[in-house]
DNA sequence: GTCTATAGGGGGATAGAC
DNA sequence: GTCTATCCCCCTATAGAC
């Protein structure tokens, strides 16, 4: 992996456990082994840091979703719900939460970059279920672009709130709202 | 006001718009116009002031709970909902949300209080739901502690999301929630 | 590409005068 | 209670040698 591949996959992993103000060019420095300075040539600024890891989410999520395309919606959600999986085995939050956090404290870039990840992600989702209600699989009463906003806050929020009332309760959500998807009331 | 409540209530804003890291003395000695010294005099360190910040909210919920303990539980639901519109009104998120993705980087003392104030939150929604569902007046098939974690989560994040999808997606939420309780399946 | 050295600013916190 | 003065540390970023 080059060197920055190496910092913008822990400066990844750095926002989604401390937040973007808390992790700093000397934590990079210190665990990759080079210094401070060396980062800058590959990314100028912090900012310019920042973009690239949500660009690179940005770029990995459209990966899931085109290696799940020819998926059934059940499975397509599965894999949407393992990104958040992950972050929870992990005990961090994801990306678009740490940052929205944050959002007041950040470059305009980094606020413009973020919404097109939520843009993305919201479509995705959304499209997902417009699928699975189609084909009789998923049952909702609410237009489905609105179904899509409460199962993402759900997964977005679970994994800050499961800090604090326990880890178990991330899988108790995602299960629950997979099974509430799929029962005919 | 005493200049101590006066610190209390910057920080807490300060914190539910910036987050944690973000926000310093000097904030709040610039806005209110005294010295980064004389805060010290109320609050020895930035630990106890966002320990005193937590106290005030878990203060103000439980007062909230009293002040609705003979309403319905719609009205009661309403009432919670209320603390995150008026978040929504000045663009803020919640406490919770905000310090649970900073809660690797603070001091284990504010991890303790904030999982009290968590702890008192689930409890009140619960019970508000629990009353709501034997009333007949809410219609749910999940566990209602579990119901109740996909509604404040649904709260938590609609308030950071929001901030990129845009800002009526918060009504849209809320009003979605209070119907599909009411809503016979 | 990585280094040393350094600039220039901001952070929380304390001592002691008033 | 609030002030001035100060400490010491951390931060992002740059210049220039190698």
């Amino acid at each position: 992996m080059t060197t920055r591949d190496t910092i913008l996959n822990l400066a990844d992993h750095l926002i989604k456990d401390k937040g973007f103000n808390a992790f700093s060019f000397h934590d990079l420095s210190r665990t990759i082994g080079i210094k401070t300075a060396s980062i800058h040539y590959h990314f100028p600024t912090k900012t310019d840091l920042v973009i690239a890891v949500i660009r690179q989410h940005i770029d990995r999520f459209a990966a899931l979703k085109e290696s799940l395309a020819d998926k059934d919606p059940i499975t397509k959600l599965r894999g949407f719900f393992s990104i958040y999986a992950q972050l929870k085995k992990e005990n961090k939050v994801c990306l678009v939460g740490s940052l929205a956090t944050d959002l007041h404290t950040v470059d305009e870039r980094i606020q413009g970059e973020l919404k097109t990840l939520a843009g993305q992600i919201l479509d995705w989702v959304t499209d997902i279920l417009q699928e699975g209600q189609e084909q009789g699989i998923f049952h909702f009463d609410v237009p489905v672009r609105t179904k899509a906003i409460l199962i993402i806050t759900n997964m977005m929020a679970i994994v800050q709130l499961s800090r604090l009332t326990g880890d178990d309760d991330f899988k108790l959500v995602k299960y629950t709202i997979l099974e509430e998807l799929q029962t005919t009331h």
